[in-house]
DNA sequence: TAAATTTCAGATAAAACAATCCGATTAAAA
DNA sequence: TTTTAATCGGATTGTTTTATCTGAAATTTA
């Protein structure tokens, strides 16, 4: 099942802590961000060729080559991410997949679930990667 | 992309939102449910017949038969229907799909993450089936 | 220039999820 | 008893998501 986000969404939020983690070091290569997230490489790969595009991350191609963040991460936040692969569909749909989301014929859970959505568009909103750092590192420590 | 939860589960509730809905008619057909919904008809019959399974709802074979609730509204909670479909897995895993979630290796978002499932824990234990009848019935004509 | 190492790009494979089909069974009514 | 109308159960198909493979292009060092 799964929980709000998909995998692709799920690691590429991953890659780009680890970037902003490991971001004084210059490009991190694929291998070493699959192998210590333990996410299979080639799919984060695709993820961050993907994410390259958007503008988040950039590429070095060739040795010594590898991914970084494109920006500043005191100016990328999660939901920057989120947009890029899963898109911002789920900030406007219903738990219970319920269509016609009108606020004069509201789903039973309306007004719960309308906190919930702001809850969460919040949380990856307010924060900028760089207040995740200390946070990220002390989670990969324990993958 | 899933909003959380699979269709499986989506389709699962609002038929089960149905039945309670139209409970004082006796059984209702798989077909009725289905075009009112407008939801796949094999599937949503498939689910219907699992949730017999698990005692949520209860079938009636032959002419005149279908679905009904197998207990009183007032003692069915949605959180049983996803309990039965999709588990409960979802309230004990990250948003960010990092493992290892322990209080002391938090990941970057986990108080906010904590209160969302929280949050949305209750909004399917609180109230029961036929708190939600009358906004049921609203919300289907619209469909 | 040649060798090594990395991303890039496209094709493909595997798995999970969603949906459909069909024959069997059950039960009510004619 | 026969017909009719419904669920049941298993198999199957289709679609999307997840993951892998392979070869080309780029870049650094020798
Ligand atoms: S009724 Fe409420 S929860 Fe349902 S779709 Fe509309 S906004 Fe979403
Ligand atoms: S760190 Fe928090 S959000 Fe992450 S998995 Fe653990 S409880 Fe969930």
């Amino acid at each position: 099942m799964t929980v709000i986000f998909s995998k692709k969404c799920e690691y590429g939020m991953q890659a780009v802590l680890y970037l902003a983690a490991h971001q004084t070091e210059g490009v991190t290569r694929v291998d070493d961000i699959a192998a210590t997230l333990k996410v299979p490489k080639e799919f984060v790969s695709k993820i961050l060729q993907s994410l390259t595009a958007s503008g988040i991350v950039a590429s070095k191609k060739g040795k010594f080559g590898g991914f970084a963040l494109a920006k500043d991460p005191s100016v990328i936040r999660l939901i920057d991410v989120v947009a890029a692969i899963d898109g911002l569909e789920m900030f406007d749909s219903c738990v219970l997949g319920f269509p016609n989301c009108t606020p004069d014929t509201p789903c039973p859970v309306h007004d719960t679930w309308g906190e919930l959505r702001t809850l969460a568009y919040n949380m990856l909103t307010e924060e900028t990667l760089d207040k995740f750092k200390q946070k990220t590192i002390n989670k990969i420590k324990t993958i």
